[in-house]
Order: C-alpha cells, then structure tokens, then sequence
DNA sequence: GCTACTCTTGTAAGCGCTTACATCAATAAT
DNA sequence: ATTATTGATGTAAGCGCTTACAAGAGTAGC
C-alpha cells in the first residue's frame, strides 16, 4: 500500500491497471511480451499516475543499469569535450546513459570517483590513458566491470585502448620542425607523472631529436598543468634561459595558445620570433591569432569507436579490442623556418 | 552466502568479523554509534574483501542518495564550465556527489535527462534558466525534488533562482554602446525559444534603445546556435545587409568570437571598422584578438552559492532562497566610439 | 540486592523492482 | 476427444542495504 501522495510505485500501477507487478514490469522493459489490450490499460495507469520507475530497485533487481561512467582528467578546457560528446552520443543511441566526472588529474580522486561509480552500478567505465595503480584494474576485475582506454593506443596492456600513437604523433611534429631548420627546442609539457601522454609526447620529440643527430638532452623541458596561463610562465621561463629555444613544442593546444599569448605580451612575434606548435587541435587553435600549427587528432571517430567497442565488451563480455587511430599535422602559422 | 569469487555484500563483511549486518552497516554510516573494537574488526575485514557498498541498495533502503544532478545546455563549449565546477567542489565538500548531464539545448532532451536524474534518486537538481514546461515543475513537485536555477534571476517563479539579471546587465552595456556614438545596432543571439536568458538579453538592448530615442524595432536580430561557426555566419549575413550595424552586441562571447574572425576574415577591422561586444567573459574573451568587450559573469560565486542552497534546500526542506548577483563590463578592445 | 538507565549489538522488516517458475486458457496436433 | 504446445499472466523469491525495535550487559543510585 502506497503511503498517501506519496511518489507512485509499480504496485500502484499494477493495482490501478487491475494486472500483476510482473506484467507492468514486462510493459515497460518488454512490451511485445504483452497482449495489446493489457499493455494499454497498463499504459494509461502509468500515465495517470505520473509513474517513473525507480532506477536503484531496477538496478538491483536487474544487475544492470545501462549506464556508462567515464572519468575525464578535467572539463575545464575543451580537450576532452568533443571526444566526450561522441561516445555519449553513441552510447546514447544505444541505449545506455552516461555518467561524467572529472578527476582533476589527481590520481587518488580518480580512483576514489572510479569506486563511486562502479558502486553506482555502471556497466562499463572509459578511463583515460593507461597509467594509473595496478590497484584499480584489479578492482574493476574483482567487480567485473570492463573498462575501456581512450586517447592513448598501448596494446599489450590489462585494458584495451582506442586512441592514437601519442609518441609516434609528436616525433612526426618534431621531424618537421627539426627539417625547418630548428636545432633550440624546447617542450611545454603537462605533468608527465600519471600521464602517459604527456610522457610519450615528450618521448616523442627525443626520438626525432635523436634520429637527427641533435642531443635528446638538450630540449629545454617545463613540466606544468594544462592551463593558459601555466602555457605563459612556462614560456616565461624558457625565454628567461641562457639559450632560448626558436621552437616550442608544447604538450597540447591549451598550453601553447597560453606560449603565444605570453610571446606577444613580450613582444616577440610568432612565428617570425618563436616557433610555437601544440598538440590536439581543439577549436581554440584555429582561433588563436596566429592559427596554431598542431596535431590533428580524431576526437569524434575516437569516441564513438570506444562506445561501441565498450559496448561490445559489456553485451557479449569480449575481452575488447584496441584499435589505432591516425593522427595528422595541422599546418597554421605558428610554425616556419628558423632565422 | 554469497556466490562463489562474486562481488562482496556486506553480508560477508559480517559474517567474516563476526557481527550482524546491522553493526556493518553502523560502521560505515556513523562510526561513533559502534565500539572502537568492533569497528577495527569490521574495517579489517572490508579491506581484506576489498568491499565497497552497492549503492542502488543504499540508496533504496536509506532513501537518500547524496547526489545531485546538474542538466546543462552545453559542454562543448566553457559558458557552464567555470560556474560547474565550482557547484561541484561545494558540494563534494559537502558530502555529495554530482552528476552531470547535458541537454544541448533541447527541451525534450532536458525533460529526459530530468527524468533520468530523478529516477537515479538524485536528491535535488540544478537547472539552467526558468523557461521550461509547467509539466516538469509539477513532475518535479510529485517526486518532491528540490530544484535550483541558475544562470538568471528571476524571483517569483516556481523555482528559487541564483543569477544575475540578464536583461538589465545587457542593457548597461548597450548603454554604454550607445553613449560611444552607435546607433546601427545589431545582435547575434542563441535562439531565444525556451531561453530566457537569450530573450532577456535582447530585450535589454531594447531597453536601452527605447531610453536613448532609438527605435527598438530597428536592432537587427539573428538567432542562431551558440557556436562559433553560427556566430561567423551571422555576422557574414548581417553585414550583407543595406545598412550595416556599427557595433553588434552578441548574446555570449562564444557568437562574439565567431564575429570577429568573420570581420578578420572579410578583412574589417575590429573595432574600428565595427565593434563587437560579448557576454559571460569565458577564457575565450581574453585570449582572442582583440581581447572582447564583454560582462563579466560571477561564474564561481554564483556556483558556490547555487549549491549552498540547494543543499539547504534538500536537508531542511525550506523552499529556498532567490538570490541576485552584480555582473560587470569588462572593457577589452573591440568596442570603440563610432566613428 | 534491586530498579532504572545507558550503551552496544542483533533481529528482521522492508525499500521497488525483475524474473524464474507456476498456472491457466486457447489453440494445434493426433 | 484427448494431449501437447504455445502464449499471457500471476506468484513470490530475492537483489544488498538501512533502521526501528528488541535484547542483553554494564553502571549507577537507592
């Protein structure tokens, strides 16, 4: 018996529609398993009374929630909007509801938002980027809850990924600004700590510094956080050096577009002055004036191949598959050839 | 008993440190209700089974579930992005956890998600504007859900609301516009059905219009999406026009942005062949150039707040609290006296 | 020593839903 | 006509947790 006013319950609508709980659950969950008469008149009760079905009796009664988390490092800027926006759009299409939050690229909240919404029930889980504690893959084993790795590609690891090669991505860059003739570099990069794309980007420029004879050593390197304004005291510093560098690769598109605000509040124009490239091609970089030379990277094919590969893993339990996307170089005008 | 290697319940817990389920469940919920002994051999034994509580559980029993949801127009652009983030980091500290939706800026998408969020058990919900069907007010009411809204303040609605006044704030800077000379006015706005906040704007340059001796009906209007590329758009298209506008006031900075690379692009300058004026002041304004004019939005503030009362609307039940926030313009360099 | 508290823990009744199984009627097959 | 088969619906057992209530053990006051 329902409390009085109180928030309707599939009881209520089974008594109002003179059925059974069952058949107002298979109503709503599986209508064709209903003659048409009944699942009218349940219908209609359901509609009379306002009805909503309670998500956690569901869950619990079902084990399983059609719902999807995915941890993102942060929403603060656009890196991971346009991604996002395509899974959720995939998944959506499929059925299933996503749940964000945002970590702040802190490991331990990460973890601690991984564990709240597996508890919540999710299905499936998209991480970004592989590093983070053996602790936290064996839990989500424990749990059974698959989870899937995007904006990097490392096959090979306990989680399958869909991304790009972020290493072999910024040697590329770096091979075209070394060919213009740059022999300074320099890197702004994000806290590679916990961060395998920061890592391997960096990586990535040793490579084509190596591959040319030029010192891997010698690239000036300024670890910060993915802000603009981090992007300008990081400029800041490599300009304050003994040598400046005539080329920054920067980690990403937000900490360049903070090199070429600051380059200009100095006085130095790019990139006649200072060759200056990103990494992600976000809106921002057509934006910023000059257009930012930077890494194109396939966002939406990105997100909707890790929805419906996690999808996959979640209906039929496949271990998953990893999947490498193509990244290319943006030519804009924040990259020429050394004076 | 559980299922053999299955997900731990706190039936197990129990069972292995010897206690009822009842004293498990103490533990966890208010530690002090239970002798410091006990509790040790309680808290042992969820890390030796590595449990963590099911939530659609804890939510059905305790009928509470500590989460509030948020349903926002847009990610993909930073106009919610600041004012989110800090609504979540108040009520984290708080002890809440937020779920965030977006609805693109379709009404029956925001009525889902509502409904989604609602049927998740959120215990109180954060909506952006006034303007939306009576049906969900009164959903909203059935189900007892408290809701807050923000990004405009308009008292006397069936919502308490935290904002600042859209119309007015627009209506101090087209005065201001106004007073450098102009009298060509236009405005790119996002589409004004169901958005109150984009209607009011343009109703504050009428507004000002009306009290300076200008004819309203003369301020050439678009309503487009808020996107960059619409904003490019529609300023290709207003300047197509027989008399072209002198200054155009955009209903966010994100249009705005859009404008002044269109003006580049068809090679105006801004501001001295035309000026463009922007609203929110999101990072973009800063980083584009020239650097926009526009009013600045106490985005954190108005976040901080929004929960605070949410929250006191949720655990005391008081219907809640309107409150209104001061903008102000921020003078950057694309807006000039006409010549 | 006995009653009256207080403090800690246990017992068990749900919370609202799904679903395996049972039931019953209608139809098809023999 | 009888039995097997199919389809629609009902019955009821949980899902994992919280919490009102009960019970038992100490303590204190007389």
């Amino acid at each position: 018996m329902s409390k009085l006013r109180s928030v309707p319950t599939l009881d209520d609508v089974a008594k109002r529609a003179g059925v059974s709980t069952a058949t107002v659950s298979r109503c709503l969950n599986d209508p064709q398993r209903v003659v048409a008469a009944t699942r009218e008149r349940v219908m209609s009760a359901v509609d009379a009374l306002g009805y909503t079905p309670n998500f956690a009796a569901r869950v619990m009664a079902a084990k399983r929630s059609f719902t999807i988390g995915a941890i993102i490092p942060t929403m603060e800027n656009a890196i991971f909007a346009r991604g996002l926006q395509a899974f959720q759009e995939e998944i959506h299409q499929r059925g299933y509801t996503l749940l964000v939050s945002s970590s702040a690229y802190k490991p331990e909240v990460e973890e601690e938002q991984i564990r709240t919404l597996v508890a919540r029930g999710a299905d499936g889980l998209l991480l970004i980027g592989h590093d983070r504690d053996a602790r936290i893959y064996d839990y989500l084993e424990r749990q059974k809850v698959p989870a899937m790795v995007a904006w990097s590609f490392t096959p090979g690891q306990r989680t399958p990924s869909i991304g790009f090669d972020n290493r072999q991505a910024m040697m590329a860059l770096a091979q075209e600004v070394i060919a213009l003739g740059h022999t300074q570099l320099a890197t702004i990069s994000g806290f590679s700590q916990g961060n395998d794309r920061a890592r391997l980007r960096i990586e990535g420029i040793r490579d084509a510094m190596q591959q040319n004879g030029l010192p891997p050593d010698s690239l000036a390197t300024i670890e910060t956080s993915y802000e603009i304004e981090s992007g300008a005291e990081a400029f800041r510093q490599l300009m304050a050096a003994d040598t400046r560098p005539t080329a920054i690769l920067c980690g990403n598109d937000v900490l360049a577009v903070g090199a070429v605000r600051q380059a200009e509040d100095m006085g130095l124009r790019v990139p006649d002055d200072i060759s200056i490239t990103g990494f992600d091609d976000i809106e921002l970089a057509r934006i910023v004036q000059p257009g930012l030379t930077t890494i194109h990277v396939p966002h939406r094919d990105m997100g909707r191949k890790a929805a419906a590969e996690l999808i996959e893993m979640i209906e039929n339990s496949s271990p998953g598959q990893s999947i490498r996307l193509d990244t290319k170089i943006v030519m804009r005008n924040s990259l020429t050839r050394a004076s």
